[in-house]
DNA sequence: ACACCCAGTGTCCGACGGACACACAAGTAT
DNA sequence: ATACTTGTGTGTCCGTCGGACACTGGGTGT
């Protein structure tokens, strides 16, 4: 912390630049770093106004100076988190090694903040960096012959796949990730659930991520198949 | 209240028809089907403890006698909802028109609930029936040369597509869909995101669905391709 | 007649988001 | 110097949430 290097100042000279604020201003910066430290550490669930203001040692009622609600705290605490979009144009091989990288580092950025899968679905206010995230995926797809809503119709898809696979927010959502207890309960009734055993059973070895590469590859293919066609004259 | 009604009837007459139960008995479906109405009509958001009681004219706490927390509730009431898996067995056509069946069954049933996505994010427990649809969907792909692994992962992907265009839930998740201030927002700042800017542009005016067809094609078409692939031999 | 059982009630708790009035400092105008 | 404003944090209060716990009143089995 800078306070002791102040300390030092305080007691061995510069008294005559006098009382510096004891405590730092608190800021919408502060309040955002503060609400996603809790976030990171102890989930979404724990990010309440209250919390974040204990850790900033003040009341909640303070921050609503600077924050209208908590809706808005999400929202900066989500732009905060995001980061700067990235610029692919330095990305060689055409719009799919662009949209790969684009995903690893929206997966890099979502893996050091679980809480943002759950925390950017609903209604709610966006941002310009989450806007700009987006416009860096469409830009990818620039020249590929696709048309406006299918570019973007393409970087919604690549992005919820991204969210669904994310970080066990919504991983429990499919029945085969809860693991220990359905894998039993497979077992049990795997006369009412024969796809699903053989599935279970059947699945060689290969290191689960949670379907992120088998979607990723989907839908890339899917992309692809659709940019050829177009590129062959075919409307379809 | 009933009460005062059963005051005449006992006074007057109908003495010999005892005391038929005056409430009906308090029963985990009468429960669920309760709290189903309030999210229909008012949003996951309004389904309290004390709303759905209010609903059955009865305390909050008499709700615990039938259901042990509101996590439990919710789980009976997605269970309910879902409905009885489909038997896809006579749909004709193989693989693909069968899950663009599964897809639109279950793209029915949550419009019929659009609570059903956000309610099914997250860890939860799951019940037989959403293991049901599981089991359709990866029953749809047997034979098709997939791995247990990659079926599974398939049928994750094509339901986190259901649920990201899914009715309103994470529909405002991308920028686009927020439609009016979004659209002035592009407009006011298109020279910082061009690429959105230009395609919203040319967007043709094909209606927009959230981006539903486009991803179940794009989806399919990449399944398909590796089914293709694996048919043809080759390892990828 | 009796005790037992148990579904539903009433009351209480801590945590939540938020409204509102206040305290208290730092300019600034007089 | 003195008053007025302005901006920032505090204290108190409210309604709602999920849930614990003790109670009660109407059956039922003996």
């Amino acid at each position: 912390m800078a306070s002791d290097d102040q300390g030092v100042d305080l007691l061995w000279g510069a008294r005559d630049k006098p009382a510096r604020p004891p405590r730092l201003a608190l800021t919408v910066d502060r309040i955002a770093a503060a609400a996603i430290e809790v976030a990171d550490a102890e989930g979404m669930a724990s990010v309440s106004m209250q919390q974040v203001a204990a850790r900033l040692d003040v009341t909640k009622m303070a921050l609503y100076r600077h924050v209208a609600s908590k809706a808005e705290l999400v929202a900066v605490m989500i732009e905060s988190a995001v980061g700067e979009p990235p610029d692919l144009g330095a990305v060689p091989g055409g719009w799919r090694p662009r949209l790969v990288a684009w995903s690893d580092l929206m997966r890099e950025a979502w893996r050091r903040h679980p809480w943002l899968p759950a925390a950017t679905t609903g209604e709610r206010m966006t941002g310009p960096r989450e806007v700009g995230w987006t416009e860096s995926a469409v830009a990818a797809l620039d020249g590929t012959g696709l048309d406006g809503g299918e570019r973007m119709d393409a970087v919604f898809l690549l992005s919820g796949h991204i969210r669904n696979t994310q970080s066990g927010a919504t991983a429990g959502t499919q029945p085969w990730t809860a693991e220990k207890q359905l894998r039993t309960i497979l077992h049990e009734h795997q006369d009412r659930f024969p796809a699903l055993h053989e599935a279970a059973r059947s699945t060689n070895g290969a290191p689960r991520d949670n379907g992120w590469t088998f979607g990723l590859d989907r839908i890339l293919d899917g992309i692809e198949v659709l940019i050829e066609r177009r590129r062959a004259g075919t409307t379809g």
